[in-house]
RNA sequence: GGGCGAUUAGCUCAGUUGGCUAGAGCGUCUCGCUUACACCGAGAAGGUCAGAGGUUCGAGUCCUCUAUCGCCCA
């Protein structure tokens, strides 16, 4: 084994060894639970960046610890086709041509696409392999491939049969550079500085004819202007009441409107008096539902103003705003102009202003689905984790609104509807068909739009394990357990997925928990994005610090639904802890023969204390780790793996063991194994290549094993039997003494290469203490190390002392005693033990706290005081050899 | 406007049924004999747990309010 831990010499042979054996396969042999992680699938838009690396971290972790359970366990991974973002690097790439779409054709595009699609498939497949990723490849689903696309076409026909999916002229929200409508939650609203506009609009008379009275309103909107079907105000406002039923006229285009009353119009807004235009405005549009008022339409498709706003008919949106309020300041009708900061809604992946703009689109009805989907985590068949994610999934649900499914792009799966050129009906069908269903006509046209990807993610947890066929898989691993992803896409994706799974799949949940991790930020903070120019890739990452690194930097700062920044820091203690276990890895290797097989330790046999305490240690482990991972505490669950295989195995154990090998003492070496062996297991699921790479080097000292990878060994389970109390009191107490006589000598400069003579006067504790006594002496480098019971038997002068609560350390320095430091270091340690003693007297002087607090609480209290009171009396002697 | 989260050592963060004398990594200072490891070892310094009230024998942990930052929804 080379001196420090490569990870690029072991990754890759690695990873090729584990997906040949096929152990990344469910096993399906013997009486196993299954255990089912359906991967969310990363868009083919470009390269994975730190969340997925923190996805692949978590579920990983998941998937190789239930594997090692053994459980039936199946990750199953897949990609997402991403129709917009992809279209729109599409369309990018042809632009550079100086092409757009429709000079090539729907053929064409997406041949090109395709191509593009499967370039990016291969990078991201390549990227997991290299974060460790035990996913099986055999099942990998893809959102546009034949299989899924039946299942989408399967659960179109059935919501149309059921009167869930619908065709239907509505306000849409559309965007001008995707050129498609988006649905309401592809919208994200963010506060701009605007204006309020007070325009002022003429009344008429019956006639038509001004009466020289105005009413001013207030919009945010002028180039809407020409599209204003009334003018609203609330009924309870005094100043419009008596206007309600007049008209007034549009300032642009001359329209003659009424003056309406509604109570959606708020008093304290603007002038109080607003402009209605139904076709532009999600508000407007209600108010003109009520009123049943016209609904006019400015807008083209690529954002320029139609024949509809007669003189400005041909500009762009923005123009025309500026255009139209010049002109009605030139008209004398423009009062004044607020600055005014208003929420204006972006096209969440081109940025782009969003226009709601009517338009025939295809919906589904949300609000039916919703139903049982609200009911499965209201009772409980569903979990979130964190649960406060569940009162933001249930919000969101109640209010749902119907789903606009149709885009108005090439890139995705064409809506499966066939209109008759004979007849009026729709032909809905899974297979292409050649005549029309209701009048055999053969002259029909498939719609020209395709669906929402998220449609077809929302099948995710059911087409990937082969619906709408009666799979062996579907049977077998739906419903899934888990359902790890960024608490971000609850909206977007885990509620489509209950609602269309539950609808698919009679009413069986997709998942029982839904895991929400948090997002990965850059150091300062930031999220981390294209356009900030501030992503990390975590292939870099990798590079530098080996993926176990990287997987242990994400994991270790992991807790449920919270995000976490990464820094440079973090991964080198990630890759500092790879080699730390490499190297204590080797020195356990390098003691054992050709040959060699460590015999597992058997307890009631192990006899030496700090081989009980360290198995005791481990069992503490082993038992918390087990709770933690089932409460999906995966970063608590990997820093109390850290922390022992560095605190206490490596710097304590390793270090003991040694001196007893020293004495040609061969009885550690099965508990060095034993522990080491444990411990890989343990961490396995979260650094998987240094721990597997490891363990074939300890493989063949081990008692033979049925599989020969460390990723197909049972995970550790709790044996209470290694529960050693005693022993851990004992080391305990140990570990202080050597602490207080390295902290004795660092004080008084004692040369870190000298032995010095030091006596540790341990009362009733010494015969415990006494096998130990070679081991303090090498690690405490105190020889002779004199264990003695009564004070008498240690001197007094020229020492430096520490006092510990069952024990002191006496070193007599001589000369090198520095009494100042000494004095000072005393009188330090009588504070301390001053302040505790009084603390802990108040407290136990406290009637009410021993009436009320438990027993053992108590207990421990007054224990803890009858230790500080020796402690301080022993500081107290200490001080008074000084004259004190 | 409504909801949620965060605020703990110089920095990044743990601390999940209230018992903590508040921990870790990094950074800082001191010292490094010891062939597992300098991607290391030993020691040290460093915190009124954002602020104010409250509940409780006991609050970093529960409740109320406030401040600052962030996110979601309207």
């Amino acid at each position: 084994m080379p001196k420090a831990y490569d990870p690029r010499q072991v990754e890759g042979e690695l990873y090729r060894l584990w997906e040949e054996s096929g152990a990344f396969q469910p096993r399906t042999d013997g009486d196993r639970d299954p255990f089912t992680i359906i991967m969310p699938p990363p868009n083919l838009t470009g390269d994975l960046h730190q969340g997925h690396a923190l996805v692949v971290a978590l579920e990983d972790a998941l998937t190789r610890w239930h594997r090692m359970l053994g459980d039936s366990t199946l990750w199953l991974p897949g990609v997402d086709h991403a129709s917009l973002p992809v279209n729109a690097i599409i369309l990018r790439e042809l632009a550079k041509e100086g092409l757009n779409r429709r000079d090539i054709g729907r053929e064409e595009f997406l041949r090109r696409t395709w191509d593009f699609v499967n370039r990016s498939r291969s990078r991201i497949s390549e990227q997991h392999r290299r974060l460790g990723a035990s996913a099986d490849w055999t099942r990998e689903a893809f959102t546009m491939d034949t299989q899924r696309e039946k299942a989408v076409r399967t659960t179109f026909h059935n919501l149309y049969r059921d009167g869930l999916i619908y065709r239907a002229e509505r306000l849409i929200n559309w965007c001008v550079d995707c050129e498609s409508a988006i649905s309401d939650i592809e919208v994200e609203y963010e506060d701009e500085p605007g204006a309020f506009w007070h325009v002022r609009y003429a009344i008429v008379d019956e006639k038509g004819q001004p009466t020289g009275e105005d009413i001013v309103i207030a919009t945010t909107r002028p180039e809407t202007i020409p599209a204003d079907t009334a003018v609203a105000v609330n009924p309870e406002d005094d100043r419009y009441r008596r206007l309600i039923g007049q008209r007034c006229i549009v300032p642009a285009g001359g329209r003659i409107v009424p003056i309406i009353g509604d109570s959606a119009v708020a008093i304290e807004a603007g002038t109080g008096a607003l402009k209605v235009t139904p076709g532009h405005d999600p508000v407007d549009f209600e108010i003109g539902e009520r009123h049943h008022l016209p609904i006019v339409s400015i807008l083209n498709l690529n954002g320029t103003l139609n024949e509809g706003a007669g003189a400005y008919a041909g500009l762009d949106r923005f123009d025309a705003r500026a255009k139209i309020v010049a002109d009605l300041e030139a008209d004398g009708r423009m009062v004044k102009i607020e600055p005014h900061t208003h929420a204006v809604g972006h096209c969440q992946r081109s940025r782009t202003i969003v226009e709601p703009l009517i338009s025939l689109q295809w919906w589904v009805d949300a609000k039916t689905l919703a139903g049982p989907a609200i009911e499965a985590v209201r009772d409980g068949r569903i979990r979130f984790v964190p649960a406060r994610f569940e009162r933001t999934y249930l919000h969101w649900m109640e209010n749902i609104r119907d789903w606009c499914i149709s885009r108005q792009i090439w890139w995705g799966h064409r809506i499966p509807v066939w209109y008759c050129d004979a007849c009026a009906h729709l032909t809905i069908a899974v297979a292409d068909p050649d005549r029309c269903e209701g009048c055999g006509g053969s002259g029909i046209r498939q719609d020209e739009d395709t669906l929402d990807t998220w449609f077809s993610s929302g099948l995710w947890p059911h087409s990937t394990l082969g619906w709408p066929d009666d799979t062996e898989d579907l049977r077998r691993f739906y419903p899934t357990q888990v359902m790890e992803t960024a608490y971000d896409i609850i909206f977007f994706w885990v509620a489509r997925m209950i609602m269309l799974s539950l609808y698919n799949m009679n009413g069986v949940i997709p998942f029982q928990t839904v895991y929400l991790h948090g997002l990965v930020r850059a150091p300062d903070g930031h999220k981390m994005s294209k356009s900030r120019g501030n992503v990390v890739d975590p292939i870099q990452n990798i590079e530098r610090y080996g993926t176990d690194g990287l997987r242990f930097a994400l994991l270790s700062g992991t807790s449920p639904g919270h995000d976490q920044r990464i820094n440079d820091d973090r991964l080198e203690d990630g890759r500092n802890f790879a080699n730390k276990l490499w190297n204590a890895s080797r020195f356990v290797i390098s003691q054992m023969d050709d040959g060699f097989v460590a015999r597992r330790p058997v307890p009631g046999t192990v006899t030496a204390v700090e081989d009980r305490w360290i198995l005791s240690r481990l069992n503490a482990l082993t038992t918390n780790v087990d709770a933690l991972l089932r409460d999906f505490q995966l970063g608590e669950a990997a820093r109390q793996i850290y922390d022992f295989l560095w605190g206490e195995y490596c710097d304590w154990y390793i270090e003991m063991a040694k001196v007893r090998q020293r004495a040609g003492d061969t009885t550690p070496l099965p508990v060095l194994v034993h522990a080491l062996e444990t411990g890989l297991r343990l961490l396995h699921p979260f650094m998987p290549f240094v721990t597997e790479a490891i363990w074939q080097n300890l493989h063949p000292f081990l008692a033979p094993t049925e599989d020969e990878l460390l990723m197909l060994q049972s995970y550790p389970a709790p044996e209470p039997a290694w529960g050693d109390s005693p022993a851990e009191r004992t080391m305990d107490l140990a570990m202080d003494i050597v602490r207080a006589v390295r902290n004795a000598r660092a004080e008084h400069n004692v040369e870190a290469a000298r032995f010095a003579e030091t006596y540790v006067l341990a009362g009733e504790r010494s015969e415990e203490l006494r096998p130990l006594t070679e081991a303090m002496s090498a690690l405490a480098r105190a020889r002779p190390l004199y264990l003695v019971t009564e004070a008498s038997a240690a001197p007094t002068e020229n020492v430096a002392s520490a006092v510990l609560n069952e024990a002191q350390v006496i070193l007599p320095l001589a000369g090198l005693l520095d009494v100042g430091a000494e004095r000072g270091r005393l009188a330090k340690q009588r504070e301390e033990a001053e302040t505790e003693v009084s603390r802990l007297e108040a407290k136990l002087a406290n009637p009410a706290f021993r009436e009320r607090a438990p027993a053992d609480v108590v207990a421990k209290e007054e224990e803890r005081l009858a230790a500080a009171r020796t402690r301080l009396q022993g500081v107290q002697g200490r001080l008074a050899s000084f004259g004190h």
